[in-house]
RNA sequence: GGUGCCAUCGCCAAGCGGUAAGGCCGGAGCCUGCAAAGCUCCUAUCCCCGGUUCAAAUCCGGGUGGCACCUCCA
């Protein structure tokens, strides 16, 4: 496989460090709020490289943290007057449905800040030991950048002397514009602090994912993980930061990989109004299913940014449609595990830095193909099987086309609803058997107005949701 | 201001030196009581100007226009 490394900013061959395991370390969410369209995106490329490197034949070990400590969450905490457990249980629920809803395989691990606090009071003193970090008169806690020669290795920036010069003038706990906290005291008794050699505080936001990768993966051999993954966003200076810690306390390079998706931002002028006016995630969820989503978040290239529009999400919906379509007319055949060409074809676009608008044509094709030949032989059997054995295939491997068939086109629609769908649908039959189209049509125009689309085949009438 | 990314059909989006994938929308047709769904067919020379090359959307230089990071951020 090649994966694009922002280190090297070049794609290049993905070689495992230990043969047949992949490592790979994730920054997941700061529980505070609920979740956006953003960490949906970052969840669902992460957990398709996950699912690619899994259908490659790796044993992966996927661990995404949760930030439970941090000044936004004391923020919040203050406003609400929660505790803090309160307030990041809830959030870490709901950010953990959510991303279920998008088809995110549950990651292997899910450490919290929190419950890594003497890790990273031990890393920081480390830190202090090998002269890579200094304590302040205020107690804060400072990694010093200078004496890291491969600061900057990551995010490639140059350092504007004119610039980081204004800021040392506000901040003169610290010897470098640059330097980073890795230990922030508490300011008063009431403040969350934990209790450490290093003063009553609380870390800082980096160190929190150097010191759990160091405990869950160790640090031995020439990199302590083979990916680490997050938001573009976060190159600098968060992976900058996490990088230089790592390195400096271990010996060991943290990462082989550095993979970064780009943003999802809010094109155009105004907003959409059906999602109301917001980029929830949870509005989102209410309008569409989480797999349009998915397969929204997936149609642009993981690195390029993507600006939202709900017109393209509908799109993404009609594609999505199409392959629950020919699942539906598969409808309670028994799946075999048959390799065909196209699943070689879609793993090979997933290798080359997973070129999903690649694999999402593949995947049209192998539609039209199998519907044509159905339409022609509906009978036929080979084709059955080979598009049954593919859409599991796409299932397994892109997370799309999990639900049963009738029940995705049912999205939406409570049980009565359904009921009453099918009470017109009944009515409509009378009518068409009578040749009282006129009744039949206006019947069909009430669904319509309702969402439901209906279609008449040779086994009755179906209907979906709009 | 510094650094970096991007600019392909009405819209979304591949392409990574060899003569423009795919989807949405639109049009024509088959099917249908009519539809819907499905299938078939049709629609671009790649922001502008130079250059390199037998050959450029793809490489180089210069414009123009977007965007991102430099502060919390997926």
């Amino acid at each position: 496989m090649y994966l694009f490394d922002s280190v090297t900013k070049t794609k290049r061959p993905f070689i495992p460090l230990h043969e047949g395991k992949v490592s790979m370390y994730v920054c997941g969410p700061t529980v505070y709020d609920d979740a956006h369209l953003g960490h949906a995106r970052s969840s669902v490329v992460f957990d398709l490289l996950r699912r690619v490197l899994m259908g490659s034949g790796y044993e992966v070990t996927y661990v995404k943290n949760i930030t439970d400590i941090d000044d936004k969450i004391l923020n919040k905490l203050s406003q609400t007057g929660q505790t803090l457990l309160e307030l990041t249980s809830y959030y870490i629920e709901r950010y953990n449905t959510e991303m279920e809803a998008l088809n995110c395989l549950t990651p292997t691990q899910m450490p919290k800040a929190t419950d890594h606090i003497d890790a990273m009071v031990h890393m920081i003193h480390t830190l202090i030991e090998k002269g890579f970090a200094y304590q302040s008169f205020d107690g804060t806690v400072y990694f010093d950048t200078t004496q890291d020669e491969r600061y900057f290795s990551l995010s490639h920036r140059a350092i504007d002397e004119s610039q980081t010069q204004s800021r040392l003038e506000e901040e003169h706990t610290k010897r470098h514009p640059n330097d980073f906290a890795l230990w922030k005291p508490a300011k008063n008794s009431h403040e969350i602090a934990f209790d450490s050699a290093l003063g009553r505080g609380r870390p800082g936001w980096h160190i929190e994912c150097s010191a759990m990768i160091e405990s869950t993966f160790g640090s031995q051999g020439e990199y302590a993980i083979d990916i680490h993954g997050g938001g573009a966003d976060l190159l600098f200076p968060h992976h900058e930061n996490e990088a230089a810690q790592s390195r400096c306390a271990t010996g060991v390079e943290l990462a082989n990989f550095w993979v970064h998706n780009g943003f999802v931002t809010i094109g155009g002028e105004k907003m959409s109004k059906s999602l109301g006016n917001s980029f929830f995630l949870k509005d989102a969820l209410e309008h569409y299913h989480g797999e349009v989503l998915r397969f929204y978040l997936l149609s642009t290239h993981y690195r390029s940014d993507l600006h939202f529009f709900e017109e393209d999400l509908l799109a993404s919906k009609k594609r999505l449609d199409r392959l629950y379509r020919l699942k539906k007319r598969l409808y309670g055949m028994a799946s075999t595990a048959l390799e065909t060409p196209f699943q070689v074809e879609l793993l090979e676009a997933l290798h080359d830095d997973m070129n999903t608008s690649k694999v999402f044509a593949l995947i049209d094709a192998m539609l039209s193909h199998a519907n044509d030949v159905l339409d022609n032989d509906p009978k036929n059997k080979a084709i059955k099987t080979q598009a049954l054995a593919n859409l599991a295939y796409i299932e397994r491997v892109m997370g799309l086309g999990s639900l049963d068939a009738y029940a995705y086109f049912q999205f939406g629609f409570s049980s009565q609803e359904i009921e009453a769908i099918e009470a017109l649908l009944a009515q409509r039959h009378e009518a068409k058997k009578a040749k009282d189209f006129a009744t039949a049509d206006a019947l069909r125009q009430q669904l319509i107005e309702r969402g439901i689309a209906i279609m008449d085949t040779v086994d009755g009438t179906k209907w979906e949701r709009a």
